[in-house]
RNA sequence: UCCACAGUAGCUCAACGGCAGAGCAAUCGGCUGUUAACCGAUGGGUUCCAGGUUCGAAUCCUGGCUGUGGAGCCA
């Protein structure tokens, strides 16, 4: 006797009337005493399989009804649709002919219920298996393809980066240390100075990979390691940059609006606010953003809000700030030309007003905050050797950056896009630690 | 690092100075259309840890640990 091609969930819909053979684990399961239902998962899919003690042989009947949650099974049987079928993509069941059981699992910690944030991120090697995360994971994985699509077809080379690096990126952030052979090294917190060597050599290039931030932040927004997408061109100017970044951005989201509908549901997304995100988007400087900031604080009734609001010239926008910023639109907004004191050390002053830089944050609606940071760099030499000295900066460990200003310097500019930051954006999540497979954060390293 | 809140059954929670409880999960039984099924039964506790107050502490106090939310910093 020949056994039925195997299928996959995601294709239930191109068998149907056929015998198959389906192969993963127990989502849930229920019976009525003689007919059992069987949610089965393969990764790509749930369908609903249907037991009928008079269709199936009465051993493996009675093997199915003592089937536990996520218990890993081999079954056969014919598709037929079914509209009362539950499932993704739902509207599809099968008939069960045949089971046979791979391994009984035991008690499944994460049961149909409801769950705390803590138990849930201990058990997240389990946790991936539920279909919320499942189609947050899957989205993930879009945008980072719509990303690179989008790079890769506008001339963008992807040269990567190192993650083991003799100093820091910038002069800020506190880092990862790690023992490279008896000398200090220190984990990637940004692949930027690397690609200006690259843009160099190869004109527009990106990196895309893990970041590290050995900061103590706590909040919704940070992980201590992150993935970053950094873009860095040749001959770009600030406005070159920001009608990029309107582009990548506007088309990685329309990415995921036609492929992942079923995903966006799952999560319940509000899908109109997505629909909306299309390029222009606003853009404001940073001296408009300081003054509707203080428009707002003074009509503000609440006190308390009203100080959280506050700001003066020259300060760099507290989470607050960025919240209600992006509050005033209903799409992401650019804010440049940030002070030139709050920013690194690399970003090209304007001219006339060295105060100011070319710098500019996109910030993402609904609350969540910069999704992208970058700037045109400084090009010319002396410039970059006196900003260089004037913080203290170990000038041996930036000899070979300050070289790319020796040998053709050119105006150019990039910026880094938070990966997780972006996701939670698009999904709608409250927090970026369901964004990454494995959140890395101040409390937690494990799983 | 700072501020606020929390920790009770495998999970989510109740009990708030007087016998340690419920729902789900687990186990057993029933049911031919379930959608987090339903019905009946059974088992399940170092009330985060250490000290203190009290006739009596899950409950009040002190210290610690762990977590959550927010701030700062940043993407």
């Amino acid at each position: 006797m020949s056994t039925p091609p195997v299928i996959q969930i995601s294709d239930i819909a191109n068998h149907v009337g056929e015998e198959v053979t389906l192969r993963g684990w127990v989502y849930n399961r229920t019976d009525k005493g003689r007919l059992q239902f069987i949610q089965l998962r393969d990764g790509t899919g749930i369908v609903q399989c249907v037991a009928f003690k008079k269709d199936m042989d009465e051993a493996q009947f009675q093997q199915a009804a003592k089937l536990t949650q996520e218990s890993s099974i081999v079954v056969t049987g014919t598709v037929r649709q079914e509209g009362r079928a539950p499932g993704i993509p739902g509207g599809y069941e099968v008939g069960l002919s045949g089971l046979s059981v791979l391994q009984m699992a035991e008690d499944y910690p994460i049961t149909p219920k409801e769950h705390g944030t803590e138990f849930l991120m201990d058990h997240r090697h389990l946790w991936v298996r539920s279909s919320r995360q499942w189609a947050i994971l899957r989205i993930r994985a879009t945008i980072v393809r719509a990303l690179r699509e989008w790079l890769d077809n506008e001339g963008f080379l992807l040269v990567d980066t190192p993650i083991i690096t003799p100093a820091a990126g910038e002069e800020t952030t506190t880092l990862f240390s790690i023992d490279y052979f008896g000398e200090p090294a220190y984990l990637a917190q940004t692949g930027q100075l690397y690609n200006e060597a690259n843009m160099a050599a190869f004109g527009r290039v990106y990196c895309f990979g893990p970041t590290f931030r050995a900061e103590k932040s706590k909040t919704r927004r940070h992980l201590m390691e992150f993935w970053m997408l950094e873009p860095e061109a040749a001959f770009y100017t600030l406005e070159d940059l920001m009608a990029m970044e309107e582009q990548l951005i506007s088309y990685t989201v329309q990415q995921v609006l036609d492929k992942h509908r079923t995903e966006l549901a799952i999560i319940e997304r509000d899908v109109s606010r997505l629909e909306n995100v299309t390029a222009p988007f606003a853009r404001i400087s940073y001296d408009e953003a300081v003054e509707r900031l203080q428009k707002l604080a003074a009509e503000t009734e609440d006190p308390q809000q009203r100080e959280l609001l506050h700001i003066e010239w020259g300060e760099d926008f507290g989470s607050p700030h960025e919240t209600a910023l992006a509050e005033m639109f209903d799409k992401p907004v650019f804010v440049y030309h940030y002070p030139t004191a709050i920013k690194a050390f690399y970003m090209q002053p304007v001219e006339g007003r060295p105060e100011v830089c070319r710098s500019v944050d996109l910030l993402a609606p609904e609350g969540y905050g910069e999704i992208t940071g970058g700037s045109e760099r400084i090009y010319d030499p002396e410039l970059l050797e006196e900003r260089v000295s004037k913080i203290g900066l170990p000038r041996e460990a930036y000899a070979w950056y300050l070289d790319l200003r020796r040998y053709g310097s050119v105006p150019h500019a990039g910026f880094g896009l938070g990966l997780e930051r972006t996701v939670a954006w698009i999904c709608g999540l409250p927090h970026v630690r369901e964004t990454i497979p494995y959140a890395r954060m101040l409390n937690r390293k494990y799983p």
